[in-house]
DNA sequence: AGTGAAATTTCCGCTCC
DNA sequence: GGAGCGGAAATTTCACT
């Protein structure tokens, strides 16, 4: 998938700067304020969407205006390694689930999950995660203040 | 900011999931879609913003393409809790840290980083996070696998 | 790689249903 | 709450440098 090695300039850091803060931001209002003309912003997009390095846009939706309220982390432990392919495909069925490591150290997954509140919290982990054949126990971690929430600079 | 409580039908889902896989997608082909004109999606767009439920769009940037292979989480300790506000500063200052959380559990702070090689997390720990005043001592979690990364489900 | 201009598509305020 | 219209603006392609 990558055979070009990519030159990333001060112009191409511009662009991606603006669009990784509002992926709608306008090409042209970008041009202008580089001093390049739109058509060139838009071949350079091409080229960094062609390097892989643009992986997509999203838009961002703001869990707690839907009454999701809380941030935990769930550290999971297996009583087998070999049980981590069934117990992920679970968590891909807990909507709740927004991110899921293998990682080493203590545990064998690291869950992010987010939910409405403390009752809410509760049943997922009883419920839901617990049951999942192969987890022995947990460790919650409730995210009491997100602080930083970015993507690696450029 | 929240004053009117926000209705979500079927068809601001199906808007929203589109946007929230791709922020770039046409106005008018969700539009076509649906079956209602472009100018019905863009009203119901401005409510949903206006509710603060879409908190904005961002280009997504593959880290892997610039060299950054490795995520890790890490767990931080504190000799004080006192001692957080200064040590988020510093962990602000610092690039390769994504994300900040403080927590409820073993430590004080849990911290997502992204790195290049195993000496460029060493180098992390050791030459950053680790000599933050207040920072008693840290666990590391490298991220294997990760299998989810998503949104909260409508 | 960048430009300028043309062709296309989208955006968004407006009026009407 | 949605449709349809129309002008303004943005996107995208292309020939040329």
């Amino acid at each position: 998938m990558k055979e070009k090695e990519l030159h990333i300039d001060g112009i191409d850091k511009v662009i991606l700067k603006h669009l990784m803060n509002d992926a709608r931001t306008p090409i042209l209002g970008i041009a202008r304020e580089i001093g390049i003309s739109g058509a060139a912003i838009h071949q350079r997009l091409r080229k960094l969407e062609a390097s892989g390095l643009i992986s997509g846009s999203k838009l961002i939706v703001n869990p707690k205006v839907l009454g999701y309220n809380i941030v935990a982390f769930i550290g999971v432990y297996l009583d087998a390694a070999s049980k981590y392919s069934s117990a992920l495909k679970r968590l891909k069925e807990i909507p709740e689930v927004v991110e899921s490591h293998y990682t080493t150290g203590n545990w064998a997954i690291l869950v992010k999950i987010v939910c409405k509140n403390n009752e809410h919290l509760l049943k997922l982990l009883n419920q839901d995660i617990q049951l999942i054949k192969g987890v022995a126990r947990t460790e919650t971690f409730i995210s009491l203040d997100q602080q930083i929430n970015r993507q690696i600079k450029l």
